[in-house]
RNA sequence: GCCCCCGUAGCCCAAUGGCAGAGGCAAACCCCUUAAAAGGGUUGCGGUGCGGGUUCGAAUCCCGCCGGGGGCACCA
């Protein structure tokens, strides 16, 4: 093999891999080695790896390999997120189980994973729909059941009426399906909830130790979570004995509310109606209980809503205010009822002039009167019509009011979230089954911990069809079990969770794989987590991303983990486009990741991703040159190829320009893994090589030993984006039997880096003038001196310079 | 509508207060070659989207626009 063969050297190491098997995480307690973890989110095997997948892994991959350089315990694993829908889909479509289709496709990506070259710990391996892992998903539930924090309640869901079963609020993104983009609609069901509204605060104030979380991800949580402060206030509504709460961020404008509005879909309107306007309300509700949630969250949509009947109270001065139900008040937030206070909020502004319902004023902000403009005062003012408040800040007229409601025990300071809890009942046959039995005598009993895992029926073909209810509920052999508690006739819950939950935990298994006692050995778990680098998609920004921190906190308070956050640092890769577009089948401008290393290699196509921008920006194929990656390569080969000089010889004799300029680049590009530029440390090797390529060619020769050094540190660089086109370059270089992927990270000699001389730059006033060679650690005052001197310096003053800034030794500027 | 990020050469991108250009693509030219390919080399007056400001000095900081991308959007 003397010609750069991608194809075959791919076939040599990846063979070699498999026998040295050299990233192997090192559970030695005698391994003193400081433990790295980098993790991946694991891929959902919906068929062969893609463009997408060769990014996310080789970008960690980049990590994970220099981590290993550099002498850590490094723990890189891999699994599959593989319960989920469309492997149903794949069933009912060919009358088979989601296990065919599922476990084939697992084999064929794991398969393209080992030709990709990933320095992954193949022996921590894992699958969610294996019933050694999902057992433990069903150990959990019981846990969490036992803490109330998994419970069942009645209520209106988000229902995909594609996937026929609901979602959970995370997964409804602008109304529409997250998974197939259908529009969802809302069902009354009863469902089981993790009850993640718990752990809101945490959620939020941990967040603190995420600083290093790209800042977009921390807007996104920080704003699902939407922690908002106000007040409860206590309205008496005529006819009914018990006061109803609102919840207001503004109850400084208490004085200004001119109606109440509670939510159409809430039971207290069905309640309070009056018979009068009873029919004109069952029509309204019906009318909002066909809206699906695009429309009904359509800004731009005008307010619609219907007169109770009924009037309330205002607490603080007596006044009676009509109460309404809309559509614009949500039942699932606050206490499903507000006051509405039309001068200072748009929406009860829009809605008041709709219904030509008054508008009162409480707040003096300089602006035009909002019952004439239509245009809401939400600003700062001076409080007016207000009795007490009159005169306050907003801030003052607050806390007064809060008092004022708290002495009269009419209401009270507090705190309210955005954040629903986690809906996890699905209605499909791919998941993990709900580990509950319904006993007709004694409730929700759980299945006892000895008798998990509660495995999924043979079930397959149409039997999975969707019909509105779990697959499962067909099962009766397996529906109808007895009660673990009277033993007398029940059933099993029919409903498997969200493949969510699967995920929540499955790092922390890597940690102990094969553990039989729990999810998984806290020991070595507190060992290897925190994850110190997690790669993977934005798009999982309150989904998996949320859902991970609440059960790492939950799991803490359990007292199984020693941490409170999983993710100690966070990459959201970029997506790969072509031509400006998302790929896509229909574009027809998909672009196959098997294709292109059929016709790059691996190492081309790897280099190519990394090379391209920063890890976080979208990269365009079409605008990228994988052929040109390929070039390199050879070029870097060739250069490793031809050194002449022996193994081991020293290289201190060696010429000094290439070696000043090897150890520059080993403490540049150090620095810029450490801060996450990939890209320019693959710029800085092609620098390298080029510099060494000029001293085989004209300078020093091939058996130089800085050439050697030159190369070798290429080849241990390179190793961590092209790694086979480096085992064979490290092998050539003469380094038989091992692998290049632990030959240690170079340490730049100080001495090396120090230069003789530094071009100094003078500008007058701001334009270069001179360039003086100068001693890198020359004095102000001489450089000064020296500058001043300058004749082409002097040619372009006249008289006393009135102000000269030194910044030795790299810049002179004079100011005449 | 509100908030955030980004606009540097034909293209992808470096430079984060100090000479606008590190690296790559494309292009042109040269060497090598009978020739071509491969290989080696040389070539960068665009002044950093536009307009102001701060500063001795601005791609970088501040303000206002324009363009692109993203997030939130009846959450009281």
């Amino acid at each position: 093999m003397s010609e750069y063969d991608p194809q075959a050297l791919q076939a040599k190491w990846q063979q070699r891999w498999e026998e040295l098997d050299p990233f192997r995480a090192s559970e030695d307690a005698a391994d003193t080695r400081e433990r790295r973890y980098v993790c991946d989110m694991f891929p959902y095997p919906s068929g062969d790896l893609h463009m997408g997948h060769g990014e996310v892994f080789a970008i960690a991959d980049v990590v994970s390999r220099y981590w290993f350089q550099q002498g850590y315990n490094v723990l890189h694993p891999i699994g599959w997120d593989s319960f989920g829908l469309p492997a149903e889909n794949a069933a009912i479509k060919r009358n088979a189980h989601p296990a065919e289709w599922t476990y084939a496709n697992i084999e064929t990506q794991a398969t393209s994973f080992k030709r990709y070259g990933v320095s992954f710990d193949w022996s921590r391996r894992l699958h969610t729909s294996d019933p050694d892992y999902y057992r433990w998903n069903q150990w959990l539930f019981n846990r969490f059941f036992e803490r109330g924090l998994a419970y069942r309640k009645g209520g209106l869901v988000n229902w995909c009426p594609n996937d026929q079963t609901v979602l959970a609020n995370e997964q409804v993104v602008a109304g529409k399906c997250e998974r197939c983009g259908a529009d969802v609609i809302r069902r009354e069901l009863t469902q089981w909830y993790f009850k993640i509204t718990d752990y809101a605060q945490r959620l939020l104030d941990d967040m603190d130790q995420l600083d290093s979380w790209p800042e977009r991800l921390l807007t996104m949580q920080r704003n699902w979570i939407g922690r908002s402060e106000g007040a409860d206030v206590l309205f008496q509504v005529e006819g009914r004995d018990e006061p109803v709460q609102v919840y207001t961020t503004r109850p400084d404008t208490l004085f200004g509310a001119t109606f109440f509005v509670v939510a159409a879909d809430a039971a207290l309107a069905e309640e309070i109606v009056t018979d009068e306007q009873r029919p004109a309300f069952e029509v309204y509700r019906a009318e909002v209980a066909k809206l699906s949630d695009i429309e009904r969250m359509s800004t731009d949509k005008d307010k619609t809503g219907v007169f109770l009947g009924r009037y309330a109270i205002n607490p603080v001065n007596g006044e009676r205010i009509p109460v309404w139900a809309a559509d614009y008040v949500l039942s699932d937030y606050g206490h499903g009822a507000i006051m509405a206070v039309p001068a200072h909020d748009q929406r009860d502004l829009d809605f008041a002039m709709k219904f030509e319902l008054p508008v009162k004023v409480v707040v003096h902000t300089g602006l035009a009167d909002p019952g004439e403009t239509g245009v809401a005062t939400p600003g700062e003012g001076k409080l007016v019509n207000s009795g007490p408040l009159d005169g306050l800040t907003k801030t003052e007229a607050i806390a007064k009011i809060i008092d004022i409601l708290e002495v009269d025990g009419r209401g009270q300071g507090t705190v309210n979230f955005r954040l629903r809890d986690w809906l996890l009942s699905r209605q499909r046959f791919w998941g993990t089954p709900i580990p509950i039995i319904h006993c007709p005598d004694c409730g929700e009993v759980p299945v006892p911990d000895e008798q998990l895992p509660v495995t999924l029926p043979d079930m397959r073909g149409e039997a999975l069809a969707p019909k509105g209810v779990s697959p499962l509920a067909s099962a009766t052999d397996w529906v109808n079990v007895e009660c673990p508690k009277c033993s007398g006739p029940a059933k099993r819950d029919t409903d498997t969770m969200d493949t969510f939950v699967d995920s929540s935990w499955y790092f922390l298994r890597y940690c102990s794989p094969g553990y039989t006692e729990g999810p998984f050995d806290p020991e070595q778990v507190n060992k290897w987590g925190p994850i110190d680098q997690y790669v993977g998609g934005i798009e999982h920004a309150v989904l998996h991303l949320l859902y991970s921190r609440f059960f790492t906190k939950v799991l803490h308070d359990m007292g199984m983990v020693s941490f409170t956050e999983p993710f100690r640092r966070m990459l959201n890769q970029g997506q790969v486009i072509n031509g400006g577009k998302a790929m896509s089948k229909s574009l027809g401008n998909g672009v196959d990741l098997g294709q292109q290393i059929d016709d790059f290699g691996v190492d081309a196509v790897r280099l190519t991703m990394i090379f391209a921008g920063p890890p976080e920006d979208d990269i365009d194929w079409a605008d990228l040159s994988p052929g040109a990656s390929q070039k390199f390569l050879a070029r870097a080969f060739r250069v490793m190829d031809e050194v002449a000089s022996p193994p081991g010889v020293s290289y201190d004799g060696g010429d000094l320009a290439l070696r000043k300029a090897t150890h520059h680049t080993i403490d540049e590009v150090t620095k810029l893994l450490d801060s996450y530029r990939f890209n320019v440390a693959v710029a800085r090797l092609m620098e390298l090589t080029s510099a060494a390529r000029k001293a085989i060619d004209s300078g020093p020769g091939a058996a130089d030993p800085a050439v050697r050094e030159a190369a070798e540190t290429l080849a241990v660089m390179l190793s961590l984006v092209a790694p086979y086109t480096a085992e064979e370059g490290w092998e050539r270089l003469g380094h038989t039997g091992g692998t290049v992927a632990r030959a240690g990270w170079p340490v730049a000699d100080p001495a090396l880096l120090v230069r003789e001389s530094v071009t100094c730059v003078v500008q007058v006033a701001g334009k270069v003038r001179d360039r003086l060679e100068v001693s890198p650690d020359v004095s102000e005052e001489e450089l000064r001196a020296l500058a001043l001197a300058s004749e082409k310096v002097q040619g372009h003053l006249s008289g006393e310079p009135r102000k000269v800034i030194v910044r030795a030794p790299k810049l002179v500027n004079i100011v005449p």
